[in-house]
DNA sequence: TAGCATTTGTGCGTATGTATG
DNA sequence: ACATACATACGCACAAATGCT
């Protein structure tokens, strides 16, 4: 608990309690210890210690009741494997009821360099953008820019749509199949396009992937920027 | 940029900065651009701004220079291969010089839950637990936890110790090889002890991984919980 | 050499946010 | 709810170092 950080002292105890529910450190009693208690624990004056555990319950992760205590409302991290056959709908299977797939955006544009390396076109190569936003039980579980050649994929977009899936899109471009080649996997704070898309708050963490499918040939068909709020997803790699 | 969020827009603004540093937007010039355009660009004071390259130029990623710029001084994220034969040592490979591993802790001790389901024990089955921290060219890279089986490997601290490398302190034990079988990635808000050990700032963001290591025959023997840095290190999967 | 534009470094006053008791 | 101390953010002004004309 460092003062003078530039964080807050009650976001970093947000940040602990958070973690602290996360790995099931209150799983035998279902509630957070009394408010006098963590601020013994943490050191700090209560008055701190309420207002972490305001920002939590306002992010929907605890229900206080007066005269029992702060009630914890279970939310598991959805586990999403990545693998040579990494997709996100399967992916999540049994993990969530409601999945759904929204496309934010789409255009046709030239490739910046990172793109056409990814996807081995020639440097300002023609592909085409979508941004989506994928959803688990109404709450935002990423937010990705995707990048197909063209003129191969020239209508893509609307594919995604109608289906809200990738796998499905592809399908319809004559892609029966197709296999995850590369991943890169980092973490970064939320940016301001998070926080709106994702419904986060400023400082909350975004696991960054980066991943190149290639089709049966072995041709990139598709470079995908993607990221995940950490404090719902994790990442389960089985080789 | 939220303001009243309990994360200081100088730390906004930092993790920012270096977000940007890290994706190469700044690759062109070596420099950050100066502190009058940042401030526009982010719509806040200079004083704010310098506040955040203060920071940066603490972590040793700027060197500021009267009458010139800011110059940065590195920029690049060690990357690390998860694959079914991930071995630190060898996935650091060219990418830093100085490698060194040092042994914080050990003592044997009955196994917790989760550790006797991933290691495949009876509950409360005696294990060797070692705490090491992992640096190169004297930069933390990595805080892990890791357990193995009783009386197998009684002594493996030791082992470990001298030679600064699990692979190595293994085959002292005649584990010739082993396998990666699982990696659970996740990433969380840096905990005091994080800090101090490696070297970070309240707010930091680490990457954690929960990792089963198995011997040719399929015998889980280690399992290991390690915290890297996110701003120093990247995972990369080939599947 | 002198002058000028650009950029980082410093000081001060004020308002707001954070943490304590 | 109030009072206090400190951290954060802003606005303005000016000093110091560098490169160019």
């Amino acid at each position: 608990m460092r003062r003078q950080s530039g964080v807050a002292l009650w976001r970093q105890i947000a940040d602990r309690i958070r973690a602290a529910i996360a790995d099931g450190s209150y799983d035998e009693t279902g509630m957070v210890p009394p408010e006098t208690v963590l601020a013994a624990d943490f050191g700090v004056n209560r008055h701190t210690v309420r207002a972490a555990l305001s920002a939590l319950t306002q992010e929907g992760m605890l229900r206080p009741v007066q005269g029992i205590g702060t009630l914890i409302l279970r939310r598991e991290r959805l586990s999403l494997p990545i693998s040579r056959r990494t997709r996100f709908t399967e992916g999540v299977g049994e993990q969530a009821r409601a999945l759904s797939g929204a496309l934010l955006d789409h255009a046709e544009e030239p490739a910046s360099a990172a793109v056409s390396t990814a996807l081995h076109l020639a440097p300002h190569a023609p592909v085409l953008r979508i941004e989506t936003l994928r959803s688990a039980d109404k709450r935002g579980m990423s937010r990705s820019t995707a990048w197909f050649p063209l003129p191969r994929f020239h209508g893509l977009a609307d594919a995604f749509a109608k289906s809200g899936s990738v796998t499905a899109a592809l399908r319809a471009f004559g892609v029966e199949d197709y296999v995850r080649v590369k991943t890169e996997i980092s973490a970064v704070h939320a940016e301001p396009g998070d926080l709106a898309d994702l419904g986060l708050a400023p400082g909350a963490i975004v696991l960054v992937t980066q991943a190149v499918n290639a089709d049966p040939e072995g041709m990139p068909i598709q470079f995908a920027v993607s990221r995940f709020p950490a404090d719902r997803v994790q990442f389960t790699v089985e080789v």
